[in-house]
DNA sequence: ATGTCAGTCAACGACTGA
């Protein structure tokens, strides 16, 4: 089994602790992380290689961050796409290899957008145009693919806890959701949608007004499989243990198992 | 009810972003 996660965990720092007790329960081959918030020459490199994880990330201090952790080594690792020049680290990609063979690994820290109709709205919608067109030629060049990470976006009614409250607002509007069917169009599919799911399944719960414990969340945190590799999934979920625990992120891992015999 | 966090700067509180 090929287990494969992403987790936004608001800060490598305050969270290494998380992701190393998290690691050592859940043992996922390869973890995307977003929002480390961490300079490269802070990123905590030599824990994770004691607890059996190598890394790559690209990260800047205060905002953003990105990583990948694997048990095997990344290569031909991608952290700028061409119409970006952004100084924002949001964008990592990594060629890992498998039983099936290389798997194309795109870890993605989809841009907030703040509220609809403001600037940073606008930044987000160029930016998932931008990226989309980067994911089509990603995809062209890599049969197995798996895009993951915190796309602010939650896909439909059904990731959502209470719609109409949510209705075009951020993270739920058309405009972001039609975005968000551009790169499903690319054959990547939403890896949780294959399988029978309970209701309410989220990934990230507001801080605030103990939105947790009422269950007052999104499902912002995907993990997408190209057409090769979607047929491979066994299994889709969210593991919300990390999120009941001191001091946690907001968000949880979002995490998917294919079968690589 | 934007009422929580995290990080930074700069100085222990204001700010930004989420």
């Amino acid at each position: 089994m090929l287990k494969i996660a992403s987790w936004n965990v608001n800060s490598l720092n305050v969270r290494l602790p998380h992701v190393l007790a998290w690691t050592d329960v859940a043992s996922p081959h390869i973890l995307a992380l977003q929002e480390t918030k961490l300079p490269d020459d802070r990123f905590p490199a030599d824990a994770l290689q004691e607890a059996g994880y190598q890394s790559v990330f690209s990260g800047q201090p205060t905002y953003n961050g990105v990583a990948i952790l694997s048990r095997q080594t990344a290569g031909d690792v991608v952290t700028d796409v061409p119409g970006l020049d952004d100084p924002q680290r949001r964008i990592l990609a990594a060629t890992l290899p498998t039983d099936i063979g290389d798997v194309r690994i795109v870890n993605l820290y989809v841009v907030n957008g703040s509220e609809v109709g403001s600037e940073k709205f606008e930044y987000k919608m160029h930016w998932l145009q931008q990226v989309t067109a980067w994911l089509a030629e990603e995809a062209s060049r890599h049969d197995r693919m798996v895009v993951l990470g915190d796309f602010n976006i939650a896909p439909d009614d059904r990731d959502v806890h209470d719609p109409e409250a949510w209705r075009e607002k951020i993270l739920c509007s058309t405009e972001e959701r039609s975005a968000l069917g551009r790169i499903f169009d690319l054959g990547l599919r939403d890896t949780f949608r294959q399988f029978e799911q309970e209701e309410k399944v989220f990934s990230w719960w507001d801080y605030r007004m103990n939105a947790f414990r009422r269950k007052m969340g999104l499902r912002i945190d995907l993990v997408l499989a190209s057409r090769a590799m979607a047929k491979r999934c066994v299994a889709s979920y969210v593991d919300i243990e990390p999120r009941r625990q001191d001091r946690p992120s907001d968000h949880a891992p979002a995490v998917a198992e294919f079968d690589v015999s």
